[in-house]
DNA sequence: CGTGAAGCCCTAAACGTTTACAGTGCGCGG
DNA sequence: CCGCGCACTGTAAACGTTTAGGGCTTCACG
């Protein structure tokens, strides 16, 4: 019942490794090639991937761990990852840690065994203590938002936020803001320094405005009000602008609003009517995927891969400076 | 570098068959257990699996194929399958065939391959050519969301309606309906007829109308108001629904309108205040998952497993019978 | 005809496990 | 003291490929 390469050898008159060179388009005569296919086509031949895999000590095989699954971005994730290589003959193992740090060491741990040619880890928690044996094993690891984590020495893919908060900027200063808040919640990220430089480069002025916690955006209101001269728009990570609006900001009216939207939350903010600078997955993972295949044919990524991955997306949270300087007099 | 089995037991001063033993908890002598697992720890071994798949002859792998990857419905999916069959020690192998049928058979011949132990299909069209070599292998399919496909021969998991219909029919006939109509775009398919079942189970009488593809309602929508009694109240498959708030008709002003929500589409609906019958994928999941683990385990599933798997969302565009009745009169 | 090169093909050895089979040593009942 | 069973362990043969190394033909050229 199961054919293995031995009987399409045999079937075939040839050795079972002209079969397999026959198979592998490597040299081999045309008669012997043909018969070798009809063998094949005969017996209903399927190549062994796990012998395969054994001998040739590669698996075909990526894998993708995610910290938590469920959120808009997986998707996209998964469709680009694959997409891309799937060209290259891989196929993804795909697992999420549902948000358990224990899981996460687990699931590299299991990847690990599997010998997956290559790993993706997305948002990640934990699984730090596999890191070293992926790197003795030569497999690499490309980690996406992994701001922080302890993935901090291995190749990231990042979302870099310049050509979207250009964009921005221009729109802002279309609409007569040449003063904007950049509110922080503690340090200045790389991705925030990002946009202000791009807002100063839009010609804009920009006030860094620190905020508590999530909730806490009272305060942040009031800072905003004493600042002089005052500014007209405001730029914060999603949960800081919700805050505004849910803390009494009327945006466009007194200010114009506009959200950096962090994984996969957007749709919140699409129903507020919040303007957000947002970032496309899909983008991130052609990126992700692309570098990991140069990287499998011998050259290394950066250390830092930036992705152009974020697009600005105005909605009716913003508007003319007008407004909002109308109320400042 | 690489360390084996081998080198573990070296190290461990017993065979290479006692060190297999020790690791899969067979019986062993309690120091040789300790000294094999010392050794593991000190050498850093990772069990290979593609040899253990090769002599075992199980990959410890499913596959999950989709023909579009892309709707709301695949990230709960992945999620609840993937969370179910790791409690078994399995992982799972994604792809997408991205709307493409032949990319479809590509897709299911690569699994095969990969010898998978299973294989999870979802809305399949094409693939149908790799069935009996699956078949033949003895590996069993399960196909989800696969109404008339070629594979409608094995066991497939389908959603059942009857408990959500029911809950609509209760709630349509509290709100004074007695008569509804049924737009079916041409066989009364099964779940359509437990729809209509649930909705004479809850009183109501129901009337068949026939619509062309979609776009075609205005037709259908004539067909409604001929009806003598006219119905109150509408049932259909989203896009029609959508059609006939397209094609004028005003909801629930002058007709209550309810959408069957196919996979992954309810959004739009939500949009538009659509109430709904919709699919829960990730029970769909959970119940697929579980059948075939049952399956693997020896007891072939029954030719059609049914999940309850929808639930009634009702939204703005149902309301009392009473203000249809005065639009008849 | 002799020599070398080029094609093609085969034999056989890996790859790292699991597992059937055959010991080995030991305790215990006869 | 013998033999038997038991608990453990070792030897070796698989699993289905890929691939290095070398042998055989054929052909061109001197």
């Amino acid at each position: 019942m199961k054919v293995t390469l031995h009987q399409v050898a045999a079937r075939a008159g040839v050795s079972i490794a002209t079969a397999s060179r026959a198979l592998n388009g490597l040299a081999v005569s045309a008669p012997a090639q043909n018969r070798v296919r009809q063998a094949v086509a005969d017996l209903g031949y399927v190549a062994n991937e796990a012998a395969r895999s054994l001998r040739s000590d590669r698996t075909l095989t990526m894998g993708l761990i995610f910290f938590d699954l469920r959120n808009n971005l997986g998707i996209e994730l998964i469709d680009a990852l694959s997409e891309t290589i799937e060209a290259g003959g891989y196929s993804l193992l795909v697992a999420s840690a549902r948000a358990d740090k224990r899981r996460y060491d687990v699931l590299m741990r299991r990847f690990l065994e599997r010998r997956v040619d290559a790993l993706f880890c997305i948002n990640p928690r934990g699984g730090a203590e596999n890191l070293p044996l992926y790197a003795d094993a030569g497999t690499p690891v490309i980690a996406l938002f992994a701001a922080g984590s302890a993935f901090a020495n291995l190749p990231l893919v990042t979302p870099s936020f310049s050509e979207s908060a250009a964009a921005l900027a221009a729109d802002l200063a279309s609409l007569g803001h040449r003063r904007v808040a950049l509110v922080v919640h503690e340090a200045k990220s790389p991705p925030l320094l990002g946009i202000a430089d791009a807002l100063k480069g839009g010609g804009l002025a920009v006030d860094w405005v620190e905020a508590s916690e999530a909730g806490g955006m009272r305060e942040a209101a009031a800072q905003l009000h004493a600042l002089n001269p005052g500014p007209t728009a405001v730029v914060a990570i999603d949960v800081h602008a919700r805050g505004l609006l849910a803390a009494g900001v009327r945006a466009p009216e007194t200010l114009s609003v506009v959200a950096i939207s962090e994984i996969g939350v957007d749709a919140k903010n699409r129903k507020l009517g919040l303007s957000a600078l947002v970032i496309d997955p899909h983008r991130m993972g052609k990126a992700a995927a692309s570098a990991m295949l140069a990287w499998l044919a011998g050259s290394k990524p950066a250390e830092r891969v930036l992705v152009q991955a974020a697009s600005w997306e105005p909605r009716e949270s913003v508007g003319p400076a007008a407004l909002a300087a109308e109320r400042a007099v």
